[in-house]
DNA sequence: ACATATACCTTGACACACGAAGTATAATAT
DNA sequence: ATATTATACTTCGTGTGTCAAGGTATATGT
């Protein structure tokens, strides 16, 4: 079952992050783990991706290189910053927060 | 603590459904009981409240009637419809799926 | 030659939440 | 008496995040 995008909306930025926290990766990557780790239940559209990239490197939270692939398509690689790192710390205590005060309201 | 809206945005539906599965009531009574249940960690803002009560009404999810109030202000009450409960049931199991779609990619 | 997979980018549209402002009555404080 | 606060609803315009639809480019398989 696909996930509604209204639920998602605000967490792509989490998502992105905790991935970058783990390694430096490109988008294309990233939504593929996505997708497989949902196992198809969720992915986010390019144009999101690529939107949310945009924003995290305006906040710096991240910053990008061109990986130096002399074989295959060109990737963009992002790398997460120390502001980024707090940032997505922070911001998975918010996001379990605002999940405990939802789950009360509907009564889960 | 606040919440961000953008991790509210999309459950605002099913926090007013939950209400109203209790019993009917009122936009201004539903987010006082919001800011009361989450210690004032949360409310809905009234443009907010009012925009989902209309969509929730033009979707057949609730139906709306004024309370016979002859003191006070007037109150326009809301009364899930059949639609509504199946609606709510249904998203509060998406819901579900969601958070837990997203505690996975986020590592919690 | 053609399709498919990889990989990135841009533009415009849409939906939801919200700020700001307004209307109206009842209760309470000064 | 009159000013303020609490109750209660409404509408209009704006902003943000997501996405549909389009595009570019290279490598590999058939």
């Amino acid at each position: 079952m696909l996930i509604a995008s209204d639920f998602i909306r605000g967490s792509t930025e989490i998502i992105i992050l905790a991935h970058l926290m783990k390694e430096d990766s490109y988008g294309y990557k990233i939504n593929k783990s996505i997708s497989d780790k949902t196992n198809g239940q969720y992915e986010l559209k390019e144009a999101t991706l690529y939107t949310v990239f945009k924003r995290l490197e305006d906040m710096e939270m991240i910053v990008s290189y061109w990986g130096d692939e002399n074989k295959a398509a060109r990737r963009r690689y992002y790398k997460i910053t120390d502001l980024g790192k707090k940032f997505y710390e922070e911001s998975k205590k918010e996001w379990e927060d605002a999940q405990n005060v939802i789950a009360q309201l509907i009564e889960i």
